[in-house]
DNA sequence: GCATGATCATGC
DNA sequence: GCATGATCATGC
C-alpha cells in the first residue's frame, strides 16, 4: 500500500474532519473493526482506512512528517448528560531501563506525544462499533500551564524508577500525565526496572480521564471555561503545583476555624464551611473541586478533623454508595473503586482540636493511596463481591439489622458500611430483598496514619 | 471505647 | 429527589 502524505497541520486536521458523523462501518473498509478484540482497532482502522497510512508500533508519532500522534478516543453522556471522557488516553508504554537516563525534552513521551491529532468518538454500551461516529475533532497541542504540570509529573514518574520504586508508581501520583497499567497484570507483564530487583507492572504514560474530559469541554465542546487557581507560571514552575498550594494556605496555619470564618465573611452555619475557607483563601468563588486545576487532575478534596493530641479521627470517611447490582458485575481493574483509588488524588484539608477544643486550621496534604493499600481495598471489593453474590445473611437484633459484608474488624484500610438517608434508601440485591445503601468507607485508623505519617494501630 | 448501624442536614 | 458530608445511637 502507498502510504498517503499529508503536507500540513491544516490539511491533516481537514481530513479528519471529514469523518464526523460517518459510521465506522462505512469507513472500515478492511474489516478491522469486527476481527479482534484488541481495544486499539479503531484507531488502526482510522490509521489504515480513513488516513491510508501503514499501521505501525514504532517510537515515532504515526504522521512523522508533521511530528502528530493519532488517537482516536470514546466519550459518554454522563448521567447528568454531560459529556465525559470515557477513559485516560493511552500513550507509550514506559520503557523503565531506558527512559532514567533521558530529560524531558528527549522522553519517550515527548518524542511520540508532542502534537496529538485527538479524534472523540461517542461510545454507547451494547451498540455495535460500527455504528459509532466521530463526534469532533482537533489537533491538541499542550497549553504552556498544562506543560509545566505535564513536566514536573514526568519528572516524578522518573524519580521514582530512579529510587528503585517502579513497582509502587500509581496513576494517582501525578496530576495530568499519569503511568497507568497496561497489560492483565500477570507474570507475563512485569518489566525489569534499572534500580530494584523486584519486577514491576507494565505501565503507558497517559492522559487521566479527568484531562481528556476537561479537553473535550473546553476545546472540543467550548463550554464555559471553569475558574482557575493558578495565576502566576513563575510560581508553579518554581514550586510545583502541590506547594503552589499549600504556600498558599500556609499563611493561616494555626488560625482558628472561628477567625477564619470572621476574615473572610462566611456563613458558619454552612456545612462544607471548612472548605469554603480554603476557597477564600485560593480566592475562588466556586468550589475548590470544580477548579480547572482540581478538575483537570482529578483532585478531590476532603476535610479531616483530629481530635486533641492527634489522638484520633472520630469519623471513617466514606465514598459514594455502589449498587449491588452493579458491583458484582465488575471486574477489579474495571472497578469504581480500583479507578477511584489508583487515579485519584486527595487534598486533606487537616483541622485539629486544641484543649480547649476550638478548632483550627493545621495543614494541607496531597495524598493518594499507596499501591499496596489499594490492594487491601482489593481484597474489601473482593469479600463484598462474594458476600452479595453467596446472598447477604441478614441478621436482626433489638430491631437493627447486622448484614455480613466486611466490617472494619476485616481490614485495616477500608469496610463497608450503610450510608443512606433512613432505613427505607435502599437498592436491590441480586436475590430482590432490599438493603440499605452501602458504600466503601476508609477507616478512621488508617486516615489518621495516612494523614499523621506513622503507625496509629 | 469501639464497631457497626442508622439517619440527619444541606445543597444541587 | 438524592448524593454527600456529618454525626448520632446502640451494645458488646
Amino acid at each position: 500500500m502507498q502510504e498517503k502524505r499529508y503536507n500540513s497541520k491544516t490539511e491533516l486536521l481537514k481530513r479528519s474532519k471529514e469523518a464526523i458523523n460517518i459510521p465506522f462501518g462505512q469507513i472500515d473498509t478492511t474489516g478491522r473493526l469486527g476481527t479482534t478484540k484488541n481495544k486499539g482497532n479503531v484507531g488502526q482502522m482510522f490509521e489504515e482506512c480513513w488516513f491510508e497510512r501503514k499501521v505501525n508500533s514504532r517510537a515515532e508519532a504515526d504522521f512523522i512528517e508533521l511530528g502528530v500522534e493519532l488517537k482516536v478516543t470514546p466519550c459518554i453522556k454522563n448521567k447528568s448528560n454531560k459529556y465525559v471522557a470515557k477513559e485516560r488516553l493511552v500513550l507509550n508504554i514506559i520503557d523503565y531501563m531506558t527512559e532514567v537516563n533521558k530529560s524531558f525534552e528527549d522522553s519517550s513521551f515527548w518524542h511520540k506525544n508532542k502534537t496529538l491529532l485527538l479524534m472523540y468518538y461517542e461510545y454507547f454500551k451494547d451498540v455495535p462499533v460500527s455504528d459509532f461516529k466521530i463526534l469532533e475533532t482537533l489537533l491538541y497541542e499542550y497549553p504552556e500551564k498544562d506543560l509545566i504540570v505535564i513536566k514536573q509529573d514526568w519528572e516524578k514518574i522518573v524519580q521514582k524508577i530512579r529510587e528503585g520504586k517502579a513497582h509502587e508508581l500509581s496513576e494517582g501520583d501525578t496530576l495530568y500525565l499519569g503511568a497507568c497499567r497496561k497489560g492483565a497484570g500477570g507474570e507475563k507483564d512485569l518489566r525489569p526496572q534499572p534500580y530494584n530487583s523486584v519486577k514491576a507492572n507494565q505501565r503507558a504514560y497517559s492522559l487521566k480521564q479527568s484531562y481528556m474530559t476537561y479537553i473535550l469541554n473546553n476545546y472540543v465542546l467550548n463550554q464555559e471555561k471553569e475558574e482557575a487557581i493558578i495565576d502566576n507560571k513563575i510560581l508553579l514552575e518554581k514550586q510545583g503545583f502541590e506547594n503552589y498550594i499549600i504556600n498558599k494556605i500556609k499563611p493561616y496555619f494555626g488560625k482558628s476555624q472561628k477567625e477564619l470564618i470572621k476574615e473572610f465573611k462566611l456563613n458558619p452555619a454552612m456545612k462544607n464551611v471548612n472548605e469554603r475557607i480554603i476557597a477564600a483563601i485560593l480566592g475562588i468563588k466556586g468550589n475548590i473541586a470544580i477548579t480547572e486545576e482540581f478538575k483537570k487532575a482529578n483532585i478531590i478534596p476532603k476535610t479531616i478533623r483530629i481530635e486533641y493530641g492527634d489522638k484520633k479521627i472520630k469519623e471513617s470517611m466514606s465514598f459514594p454508595t455502589f449498587k449491588f447490582t452493579e458491583i458484582i458485575e465488575e471486574e477489579w481493574e474495571d472497578s469504581f473503586m480500583y479507578n477511584l483509588f489508583s487515579s485519584t488524588k486527595f487534598m486533606f484539608i487537616i483541622f485539629k482540636f486544641d484543649k480547649n477544643n476550638e478548632l483550627y486550621l493545621d495543614n494541607i496534604k496531597f495524598w493518594n493511596m499507596p499501591v499496596k493499600d489499594i490492594e487491601e481495598v482489593h481484597k474489601v471489593w473482593a469479600e463484598t463481591v462474594k458476600v452479595i453474590r453467596e446472598g447477604v445473611v441478614i441478621t436482626t437484633k433489638n430491631g437493627r439489622d447486622f448484614n455480613n459484608l466486611p466490617g472494619q474488624s476485616f481490614n485495616n484500610v477500608s469496610h463497608v458500611r450503610p450510608h443512606g438517608q433512613n432505613k427505607a434508601d435502599t437498592y436491590e440485591l441480586p436475590d430482590g430483598r432490599k438493603l440499605t445503601k452501602q458504600c466503601f468507607w476508609l477507616n478512621n485508623k488508617y486516615v489518621l496514619e495516612q494523614v499523621l505519617n506513622k503507625e496509629v494501630r
